[in-house]
DNA sequence: TAAGATATTGACCGAACGTTCAGTATAGAA
DNA sequence: TTCTATACTGAACGTTCGGTCAATATCTTA
């Protein structure tokens, strides 16, 4: 590869992660193409020569974080046997690579607001059906095994949701271990629950 | 009552109105003041007349919004005698008078944006404080009767914070019902876990 | 009814933002 | 070295948005 290529990819990957990283911290609105090519040093022309707009740098973030995310997920997936195990791995990765990921907190920006592409929309639909999709799996997985009781799956898959979507907001402020801590502790509520009656 | 200021006082109502609709169904940022008026009939102008600012508009209605709720809760906490009826009591108002409330979606926006007045953001980490306050108070009540098994109060309070706003995020483009469904699933579940152990 | 207080209007302002573009610098090809 | 495609610059543009203000309408009071 030329050295004029290696250059030009350092710089797309520098500018996608210093978005990637002001995204994650403030948000797809709040985040300015400005900010984010002052914490890259070169300019605002730069970053629009490398990606076609703001939209289209976020949902290339969205599909890298997509990537990345279920690649790491594999490598580690055969590690854990049961379902349960599954689900705390689940956790631990939502924590370790993901905490404040770009979809949990900019998906919902996307969603609401109206000044969303087409393009984009069904990107992120798509997504999310893919997260429910993942769920329902984790789910089945562990009532065909005997380890959940019977219920409602898809229900349940949209509870696990939630629970993941809500612990990213309110860990964002928090540090990597407490972080894990709270994230533990949900998903062995969401397992085991706090009732008595056993 | 002077017919004047009766006429101010629903003028004033109308734009709170309004712009909760607006801030709960789009967020804070992505509502413009200019989107209130159009959706009131009265004009920009009158609107800075009845509020000070934008924020201060958001304030009001985070404020009556705050009393609105405890006022009701009080209303009904008597009808439940147990812990756990009581949580299902907490889920059902909050779907019925509260999905989507102003905080869940805009003071996510305040948090990590970086155009808050010191006001808002003490008067947000207040709001915090007293949900985590309260949900402490509901469980431990759980705890005491014997209802719950013994644990993390603290931990479990984020926990059931988390899932609040993550069940808020989640239904926000769901009918009534289909809310409610996913709330007492979601108790449920964390009132008595998934797992087949008992 | 006249004067004054109150309520309402909408054109306008300045700042912020995403995006564009004419121009410059640089590395590889000829 | 000269030429060309690629990489990069930053001033400028059009739009949006929160907020202001002088003018006007409406109601109360004396």
């Amino acid at each position: 590869m030329n050295k004029k290529q290696i250059q030009s990819e350092q710089t797309r990957k520098k500018i996608a992660d210093a978005a990637r990283h002001l995204f994650v911290q403030k948000g797809y609105k709040a985040t300015s193409i400005e900010e984010i090519t002052a914490a890259t040093g070169s300019s605002k022309g730069n970053l629009y020569y490398h990606f076609k707009s703001k939209e289209g740098l976020f949902l290339y973030l969205l599909d890298e974080w997509d990537r990345d995310w279920i690649a790491k997920w594999r490598e580690k997936e055969h590690l854990h046997t049961t379902a349960t195990e599954k689900m705390y791995g689940f956790a631990e990765q939502m924590v370790r690579e993901d905490l404040n990921h770009p979809l949990t907190k900019a998906a919902d920006e996307f969603f609401i607001g109206d000044d969303k592409t087409c393009e984009v929309e069904d990107r992120l639909a798509e997504m999310v059906a893919e997260h429910l999709s993942f769920n329902r799996m984790l789910i089945q997985q562990g009532i065909d095994s005997g380890e959940f009781r019977e219920n409602d799956v898809q229900g349940l898959a949209l509870v696990l949701e939630a629970l993941v979507i809500g612990l990213s907001q309110v860990s964002r402020r928090a540090n990597l271990t407490q972080a894990l801590e709270t994230y533990r502790l949900a998903i062995q509520v969401f397992l085991h629950g706090i009732s008595q009656n056993k």
